[in-house]
DNA sequence: CATTAGCACTCCCAGCCTACGAGTGCTAAC
DNA sequence: GTTAGCACTCGTAGGCTGGGAGTGCTAATG
């Protein structure tokens, strides 16, 4: 494509982006220096809608960027940006102050995505059921009732309090704790369970009926946790938005956001990329329906190399690409460095 | 007031509130039986004006119920309702699923009262700072880390990773545990802290600086923990209400409620009257400007008498009183047995 | 005297029209 | 290839109108 070309495709997009009201040649020879007259522009553009970068709302507006512009946009013509000196400090200090507990580390995350991006955020957080167990732990509460301790591998702390039909002695407790710890360090709790039923019955199977309840609490644990992975912020910031002032046109996507399963499902593929990976996924590009008209920034965080979850933005197709890819890769590297230091810290033992 | 003006005054409020739109002396002529033409009701109508219980939108409409209405219906005229076998079913069924877990019993409250009352839901949990602690553990995870966990009497669980700069050894970590346990069960984390720092010192003060470190990080726990005690859910409902269908009319409500700071102190006043008072705020009775235009049905719960935290249901001033009261009710109740069998069987040891 | 039928009146709303402004596309000149 | 000029298109805002819903008033009725 022609350089002059590509600099009014530019110019088109990011006044768009700025001001998404259509943009019009007159506008684009006034405030975009380009040394030509309006006339000349007209000439591109119609060119550039011909071949589908442009649309117009109605025959005689000014053009918005289709998807494929703001595809080309993105790809091709879109110059990088960095968060600016104030948006790092805050998410460093944000993160500084929450390392210690990763659900609140993961909400926080979501909040500074929506509120820096001015679009909603969705974070996913790691999953329980197939994370690896660093750490089993029963603590006595009461005679009857004991609380299960579990810490995986992504650092987060899953725990159930378990009420027993017969009382079980402290020490017994521990021991069991040691067992389960000793042994099956580094399985899934699926894993741990056969193991226990098939190899070291022995040692414990005088716990059987309390180890069977035990797996049966962790696992339901396991699974809802799951459920409650998703953590989803800004809805408001994209109500905000001015093609969003429309309830109806608003709705469905905001009801999709807040079905957690279809935002996993949809997230998915994000983690199919490996770390480090940032997509964006422009209007039509978007598989659901719901989305067809916004764009998605999302990327992968992990640790050792392994995906545990995803951050992304969701706005309208008219979306600030440059601030937003920049953000969600920073958050995501963000999140990764924590985890890796966490891991670091339980490993080396 | 006469009977027959307290008939059309139900009838008006109860049409208005299934319809929205405004009620005229014809519908209720023809709809509720009252046995008089429209003409005899288009006096009482005009006389309930008068009175300030109803209002006219415009000069020629119907008539809606003004706050004064509301709160009359709601006091004297509105015929309470038990919440459907179906709704209770499958509330006893979620509370079943989730009473091993606090924080998932609260969310799930809050997306339960969403969806039956379809309106917005807040859910305040217990506090964590100013609760009692019935056990403290210190788990070590690694030689360098250890898991910090409390547990307090409002079954709140709460957890926290505390790197150590000197190795300890986990007898030591369990001696630490043991004595605090022990000595300071039922206090709450700041009169802890006072009392190791003055009268257990001795047995204690090998580990004086790990102690500091702990506590500060479980002050600071438990201060963020007290952030992120509101569960709202259900805004999407809100803006599927009529009412709401004008972006600009619904942004101030959702915003505020987006707002956790503001929405804890907006429910402060639910808690002071005491467990089972179920308190209704119609309109203008909001001492919030943002709420002017909502009502807001509340009811605190707790432990042993004492009030640990809220739920309610927010909604247009056209709410369904009769349904949203009895929802409210019995989910402040639920969750208060919850509490009360988690806090039995702890301190029944 | 309370109730009712009848009727004029008010007001919102939807549809229609018009004027206007923004922006284009085309043509002809440079 | 670029530019100026101009006719044309289209959406939007404002004004107007007819219909409908609902009221308030008045006079008649039991």
């Amino acid at each position: 494509m022609a350089d002059r070309k590509k600099a009014i495709l530019r110019a088109v997009t990011d006044d768009y982006i700025t001001t998404a009201e259509p943009v019009g040649s007159r506008t684009i020879a006034r405030k975009y220096g380009l040394g030509v007259s309006s006339a000349t522009i007209r000439n591109e553009m119609a060119d550039l809608e011909d071949e589908g970068y442009l649309e117009q709302p109605h025959a005689s507006a000014g053009r918005i960027p289709s998807d494929k512009g703001y595809r080309f946009y993105v790809d091709t013509l879109m110059t990088g940006r960095d968060l600016t000196g104030i948006e790092e400090k805050r998410i460093r200090a944000e993160y500084e102050r929450r390392r210690d507990e990763i659900r609140a580390l993961i909400r926080t995350t979501a909040r500074m995505l929506g509120e820096i991006s001015q679009c909603a955020s969705v974070v996913v957080g790691p999953a329980a059921r197939t994370a690896e167990i660093r750490h089993i732990q029963l603590v006595p509460l009461s005679s009857e009732t004991v609380l299960v301790l579990v810490v995986t591998n992504s650092g987060l702390v899953e725990h159930r309090v378990l009420s027993m039909e017969h009382a079980m002695h402290p020490s017994d407790l521990d021991r069991i704790s040691h067992i389960l710890n000793h042994r099956l360090r580094g399985s899934t709790l699926a894993q741990m369970r056969g193991a226990v039923l098939r190899e070291i019955q022995a040692e414990l199977s005088a716990y059987a009926t309390f180890l069977d309840q035990m797996f049966e609490l962790l696992l339901a644990a396991m699974h809802s946790s799951d459920e409650e992975r998703v953590y989803v912020d800004g809805l408001m910031q994209l109500l905000a938005q001015p093609e969003f002032k429309d309830v109806g046109r608003a709705r469905p996507v905001l009801e999709f956001l807040e079905s957690d399963d279809s935002v996993l499902q949809a997230l998915a593929d994000a983690g199919s990329r490996g770390l480090g990976a940032t997509l964006v996924t422009i209007g039509s590009e978007n598989a659901v329906d719901e989305l067809q008209s916004c764009s998605v920034i999302s990327a992968p965080y992990g640790v050792a190399g392994r995906v545990v979850g995803a951050v992304a933005v969701v706005g309208p197709t008219r979306l600030d690409y440059a601030m937003a890819t920049a953000l969600v890769g920073y958050m995501a590297e963000g999140l990764s460095d924590i985890l890796a230091r966490l891991d670091l810290c339980e490993s080396g033992e």
